[in-house]
This record gives C-alpha cells, sequence and structure tokens, in this order.
DNA sequence: TATTTTAACTTGTATTTACAAGTTGTGTAT
DNA sequence: ATACACAACTTGTAAATACAAGTTAAAATA
C-alpha cells in the first residue's frame, strides 16, 4: 500500500488529517512554513505547495506576516455540505443506510447525461441511499458511476463512510467540479415516506454530475434532500 | 493608473483578457511555460504562477506532457456557486424589478450573520427586487450591504442592471466567494403573490453571505425562488 | 509498410537562495 | 507610563537550476 505520492501531497495529506482529527483546535496556528520545513525534511517551496492546496481545500487560512490559520472545513457530504439547526451536526451523528447495494448494471437508454464511450461500454454501478442524521432521515440519494477499474468496489462496505472519501481513499479519484440543478418539488408519496415527512410538503431536489481528477470518469447523482431541519451549506 | 502588481498577477491579467478576448481560441492551446517565459522576461515559476491562478478560476486546464488548454470562461456570480441563473438563462430575457428602492437603514439588532463593527456602524442599504424571465417572475430577493464609502449609490438605476455589474463598474467591488445555505420552503401568502404561484407550493430560499475584494465588506442576500419552470443551474 | 524506438518537446516536482512586505512584541527614549 | 523605533518573526514574490514524467512525432527498425 506504500504509495509514492509526492513529497508536497504527503504533507497535505499528513495535516489534512491533523486537522480533522482535531490536533489544531480552530483557529489556531499552524506551525510556520520553516518549521514544517524542518520538521519534514522539505524545503520551503514544497511546503508552501502543501499549504496552498490547504487553503484551495478550506482547511486554512493564511496571512502574510501573521501564519496558516485553522478552519474546520464544514461538515461537507460530497461537494454539498450540511448545516443544522445550531447544534452542529458532527460525523458521529451522520449514518448511512443503503437502501440498494452497489450493483453493475447498464445505462439506461436516455440517461439525462450525455455519456462518453467508455463510460457506457463499461457499465454502470448504481448505488442508493438514506442518510440519517440523529436517526432522521435527511437525504435519499441515487447514484451511478461507470464501473471504470474499480476493484472490489461492489464488495465494500459503505455504512457510515462517504462515498467521495471511500473513492479517495481507495482509488484516488477526487472530485474536481461539477454541474448541478437544483429544483424545490413536492414530495412524492416514495419520497416522502423515505424521508418521513408528509406527501406534498417541499423538497430539495438537486441532480448532478460530478467531474473527477480521473479523465472520462464521471459521478452522476440524484438527491432528494429534507430541508425541514437542515439546510445545505455550501461555499464558494 | 500604473499599479506595481505583482509579475505573475500582471502575467495573469494579460493572459485572462487575451483569452476573454478570443485571441486564443476554446480549445486550443496557450503557448508553452517556457514560451512565455521568454516572451514576458520571466522565469518559470513565475509563469506557473500565473497559469495555476488562470486554472483556478477555470481559464485554462492543464495537461502534463502536453500544455494548457484554453476553456470557456465562465465567471459569473449568479445563484448558485461562481456561473449562475445570469449566464444560464441568458441575460437578455431577465429583466429587473425593484420592488423596494435602496435606502440606508440601520441594521436589525439580531441578523443573522455576525457583522463587523464597521459594518455594523455604517448601517446599511436595503434593497429588494423581483426578476423575471419571459416577464414570468422566478425570484425576489432582499439585498443588504454595507453603506461603506458608496457615494451616490441609493440614486443610482438599477432596472435591468446587475446589482454585481453595477458594484464592479462603478466601485470596483468584485464577488470573491461566499457561503449560502438552502431550503426548500413552502411559499407564504406574500412570497406566493410575488412568485405568482399558489400559497404553499414548493420554493426555493437562500440564505447568502458574499465576500468582496474589499476588506470587511460583505453583501448579505436573501432569495426566494421559483423552480417550476425553470432550475438552479450551477457549477463549481 | 507496419511496428518499435528514440528524441524532443510538454508540464510536474523539488532544491536553493534572496529579498520584499506584513505583523507582533520588545526595548528604548520621551 | 506612554509613544515610538526596531528587531524578529511571519508569509509573499522571484530567480536559477535540476531532474522526473507524460505526450507526440519523427526516425530507425523489422
Amino acid at each position: 500500500m506504500e504509495q509514492k505520492l509526492p513529497q508536497y501531497k504527503k504533507l497535505y495529506e499528513i495535516l489534512r488529517k491533523h486537522i480533522l482529527s482535531g490536533a489544531y483546535e480552530e483557529g489556531s496556528m499552524l506551525p510556520s512554513e520553516n518549521e514544517l520545513c524542518a520538521v519534514h525534511g522539505v524545503t520551503r517551496p514544497t511546503v508552501r505547495q502543501a499549504l496552498e492546496a490547504l487553503v484551495r481545500d478550506g482547511y486554512i487560512i493564511k496571512k502574510q506576516g501573521k501564519g496558516s490559520i485553522v478552519k474546520k472545513p464544514p461538515q461537507d457530504i460530497g461537494i454539498l455540505s450540511i448545516s443544522g439547526t445550531a447544534s452542529a451536526i458532527g460525523q458521529q451523528y451522520l449514518k448511512t443506510q443503503i437502501l440498494s447495494k452497489p450493483q453493475i448494471m447498464a445505462w439506461p437508454e436516455n440517461f439525462s447525461y450525455e455519456l462518453t464511450d467508455v463510460e457506457r461500454e463499461s457499465g454502470r454501478i448504481y448505488l442508493e441511499r438514506l442518510r440519517l442524521v440523529n436517526d432522521q432521515p435527511v437525504f435519499y440519494d441515487i447514484n451511478n458511476l461507470p464501473n471504470i477499474n474499480l476493484p472490489r468496489f461492489t464488495s465494500r462496505s459503505f455504512e457510515n463512510k462517504s462515498l467521495f472519501e471511500l473513492l479517495r481513499s481507495n482509488y484516488q479519484i477526487e472530485i474536481t467540479g461539477g454541474e448541478q440543478k437544483l429544483k424545490a418539488i413536492k414530495a412524492t408519496k416514495q419520497i416522502s415516506e423515505l424521508l418521513k415527512i408528509k406527501t406534498g410538503d417541499p423538497v430539495l431536489y438537486l441532480e448532478r454530475k460530478l467531474n473527477t481528477n480521473r479523465e472520462g470518469f464521471h459521478i452522476y447523482s440524484t438527491i432528494y434532500f429534507n430541508s425541514e431541519k437542515h439546510s445545505i451549506f455550501g461555499t464558494f
């Protein structure tokens, strides 16, 4: 499992882990660039590359003459993130329930998005999940990803684990961007039962296509979000 | 007006202008890094800083061993991330109706977001608009901006003009990012009348705080979006 | 001719060095 | 004690250099 990542990425991973694990308090200072150089045995440009990536991903804020301030990024669920009523939603309260285990199947004839030849010919991995905060259903998502070079994927456990985190840690697939369509719709009977709300209540509806660092590898999702007690939160 | 920008920023501005002006076709190659070094008399790290910024802002895509490919410029602060309604719907069909002319008032006691001292002490400019596509109301927005160094603002005309465009062209204020909260709610009587839908119909509700290139200058908006016939589209 | 190898590009990673510019606390002079 | 100057930090910008790794097309080979 020893991967030969570039040094700046290694450092990025280390610092990211430290920040997420709470080793640095929110608002506190990261060690100075020169200190990081000394500790990790790399030069300043390398350290700066790592810090730059952390800035880009929202983990720290840099201030000239001062230092790098740790800014724990909002609880993110993929690109999205949700913010709850007052009390923060820790990962520990977010549960994932698999409604339909990942299975390989063909793409539907008229899919919402245009597929590349490779994607279409490889088939898709289909996956339905219901995600709960404090045991209350918050959103229901349907995911499609091309079945390209994802060994053992269908047999991995998704319980209480982000799909994106799994893709990142096991296959080095990272989301680089995407596009999405948003609507507010009335909950159908099926959706209202899943999200435990009344039929006809407003539901956030998202349709999204995510790009990754793998050329021609996209993730297609449809999401129904119960915004009664929670909101979708995002920075840009 | 000769600003002493860093060299990499100067190069960034030059290349950005060239891309936007169409000097490089979409999909074509930018000169290689070494060529840019020679032409502009800087070293490769400097060129790379400029290109990195162009990648970050979505103007080019870099491919190792190949080069930098020019991408179509997105960039218009819309409803969702960067690139939204204005570009999605087409500016020409979008009309703006001012429901409440910009007026100066104090900030409410318990505002949704935390304000800086300067913001609070300066008061706010309050502004309500209804925006229409094909003469059908699509969204209603309430905007608050701090009354800091905005001469003649309340007397300017907003009809059929983007608030952001006005801020940029008259005050050199540009949106650099922000955060937002999203919900699907039932339309109240007031909202349903404004958007010409039925009371209780689902409406997209957005609350957002936008950051600008002016330190400590934020724009706070609340938006009600009628997603019956339109969706909010965004790339990220 | 078809295939493989190689050379000449491209961007990616990394070191070393230097100085500029912003921030903060310490020390001195008032 | 207060105000100011300065020193000692911090990050920002920039150069010169080297090699690694991916891409492409020309050249050599079968």
